[in-house]
DNA sequence: AAAAGAATGTAAGTTACCTCA
DNA sequence: GATGAGGTAACTTACATTCTT
């Protein structure tokens, strides 16, 4: 900014921030309205060649915003009921209730578009007699609301499909174990059979191309490091009925 | 063209008030 | 009537983006 602006500004005690840093502005005591008009008058003749017009434009936006809400306050205040209101306690956070005409249009401005630009604020606030810092806030903490909502939505839906996968996971597990089951039996037989001693041979998944395969073709297809591991007598000649999808 | 600082808008978190069971 | 919970308007702070110098 200028420092004609800053010094200008500054003379009118007006605070031009936004966010957090505009309450002040914002507060009942101020006439804010009437410094930003005089600062615009200040300002446009003699910068009028090379302000942007953007920036103009968001002034004189800005502008019919703090005069709207300087008349919204004037009208507010000079009633004799919010005076007496007044009295009571100046410093106290009063609370409004939105009625439900006014709840129902901003829904439905909400429902066009979850933000709105200055001009927009300032139309939708004189529309529903409020202030466009109301307007403002109504909008920040719907927005909030509807992302809390979401966050909740899909926060069940993670829960469900967790519960989906637990479930899945169960049944793979089960199936495995049946697996490994009629593998041993199978294998049982065959060297009961043949009398030979039982081979080690458990079935486990490939991580890589995640087939079944056995847990000594998995180990390299070393039927002795697989025994090592289980501790059981190794086969000489490894039995499974999926040694072929196990050479991988 | 790049950097610094101001202005602005929004999200997130909090506080305070109001209503209702 | 007192009280606790829930809803929500209003507030604060932090951060990102845009604009100006």
């Amino acid at each position: 900014m200028a420092q004609d602006d800053e010094d200008v500004g500054l003379a009118l005690g007006l605070s031009l921030g936004s966010g957090g840093h505009r309450r002040q502005r914002e507060s009942r005591d101020e006439a804010p309205s009437s410094a930003a008009a005089s600062l615009l008058t200040l300002r446009l003749p003699a910068e009028s060649g090379g302000q942007p017009q953007v920036v103009v434009k968001r002034e004189v936006v800005r502008a019919e915003e703090e005069e709207y809400e300087y008349e919204y306050e004037r009208a507010l205040y000079s009633s004799s009921a919010a005076a007496a209101d007044d009295d009571e306690g100046c410093n106290s956070r009063k609370k409004l209730r939105l009625s439900k005409e006014q709840s129902a249009l901003l829904e439905d401005r909400f429902k066009e578009h979850s933000t709105l630009n200055p001009k927009q604020k300032v139309a939708l606030a004189k529309q529903l007699n409020l202030r466009p810092r109301q307007v403002e806030v109504w909008f920040q903490n719907r927005r909030a609301r509807t992302k809390l909502k979401q966050t909740e939505v899909d926060c069940e839906l993670l829960k469900r499909c967790c519960e989906t996968l637990t479930e899945e996971n169960r049944r793979l597990h089960r199936e495995l174990q049946q697996l490994r089951a009629l593998t041993h039996s199978t294998a049982a037989g065959f060297f009961m059979a043949t009398t030979l001693p039982v081979p080690a041979a458990t079935l486990s998944i490939c991580p890589s191309c995640e087939r079944l395969a056995t847990a000594a073709a998995a180990a390299g297809a070393s039927p002795t490091a697989a025994a090592d591991r289980t501790n059981k007598p190794t086969a000489p000649h490894l039995f499974s009925p999926f040694a072929k999808s196990a050479a991988c």
